[in-house]
DNA sequence: GGCAAAATAGCACGACCGTTCTATTTTCGC
DNA sequence: GCGAAAATAGAACGGTCGTGCTATTTTGCC
């Protein structure tokens, strides 16, 4: 992830690994953790947060069961690692990429592409901010509290991008920035939903066309 | 539920309930399988169908596991029809309710507002639609067929009252009922996820004002 | 009111879960 | 390459789960 970015979207500090160790090779245990993470990643994406057990873990990792325990303290904390490993990358794949474009209109145009991109890929594998909701609406504690902040972080990051468009003059003076916000959110769920669930396979036009109308609201090309 | 209009909505037919039990007070045996449904409702749509677990099912109606377990013969069957009933409260509550309007506008507009009653309603409790997608998305099986049928034929039932708004000519010529039905239910997922798990008090508010908006845009007052 | 049938309870099984404890192996600085 | 420290394995525990089996209770028709 791109350090200098980061507290932009960051929504608390990762563990502050040392600077004597950035350039250092990896000890063994990180390698094997990371190692553990990814695949964690992938097994959460696919039936859930809730679904992950460490016992299916050691299998897909060739490990025992206390073996990938011991790197994590608990299943809560490698359910809160999942989350943060999901978070930066998705940060990586959205977030600043977008950020090369230039402030208004085509930044927020980049962060929705990106999005959708990612999203549409997803389909298959599926997206753990959407399931984790669904997982902890109800269920208080640390990973919904992690899960929460990391979709607050770029669901914020996301609204400032779309008043910085309309400071630009990209969007009509009467837009209102959180409902444009709110409906762009609206069809990246939308396209998760009939695409993954219903596997209906005009989803992804579906969304891009729901995307073009909320511009031809808000946008410069509206009428009065 | 209206029996007479039942089919427009069912997806398949349930237990065929002969005539002559119709009048008949329900044996023990049905009664309790009714309090037990009850339970298994409420439970699962806090905790989800996967949450559903007979053991504390017993304990909330007072029975012994196996007691419970006699009633449906295995878990799955359960869940199905954990579905059937809150598909038929659905209807009931939704559906029928805006049948009685006339058709076109006022009767999309109905549905609407229905749906987003109950779904303002079940931000405390849990939708089981949304939960139910989010959990089978990707585990095939009689469950999810339940729950993808019972799904597609409400989203149908939305897009016929469309196509029928804009056969009355209460919709631009132009419109693409599909699209509007998209970005209808769009709307219906965004406020679940931003009241339920981000608890934002203006989701009710954005979701309102993006049928507004949706309205202006495929409406008879959207301009050409 | 007795009696077959239905409904419910009680118990046990095997499987998987997260976690703990202790032993063994591997890493890595000196 | 030795030796402390880190990493990993192995086994076990208590718990919950769905489900099958057998007994017991309750229902409801004659």
């Amino acid at each position: 992830m791109n350090p200098a970015l980061s507290p932009l979207l960051q929504p608390e500090p990762s563990e502050p690994s040392e600077p004597s160790m950035r350039l250092r090779v990896l000890p063994k245990g990180q390698q094997t953790k990371q190692a553990i993470l990814e695949a964690a990643l992938a097994l959460a994406s696919q039936i859930g947060l809730e679904g992950l057990s460490i016992g299916a873990l050691a299998e897909v990792t060739h490990m025992s069961k206390s073996g990938v325990f011991a790197h994590f303290g608990s299943r809560e904390e490698l359910q809160i690692s999942v989350i943060r490993e999901y978070y930066s990358r998705f940060a990586d794949e959205v977030f600043y990429p977008a950020m090369q474009q230039p402030r208004g209109l085509p930044r927020v145009r980049a962060l929705f592409d990106n999005w959708m991109q990612r999203v549409a890929v997803e389909i298959q594998s599926g997206c753990i901010f959407i399931s984790g909701a669904v997982e902890f609406d109800d269920r208080p504690g640390p990973v919904r509290d992690a899960l929460a902040s990391s979709v607050k972080a770029w669901l914020a990051a996301l609204y400032r991008a779309v008043v910085q468009a309309k400071q630009e003059g990209h969007l009509l003076p009467t837009a209102d920035e959180e409902q444009m916000a709110f409906e762009i959110h609206a069809l990246i769920l939308a396209l998760h939903y009939e695409a993954r669930f219903l596997q209906n396979p005009s989803s992804v036009g579906r969304a891009h066309r729901g995307f073009d109308n909320i511009l031809a609201r808000y946008g410069p090309a509206a009428p009065a």
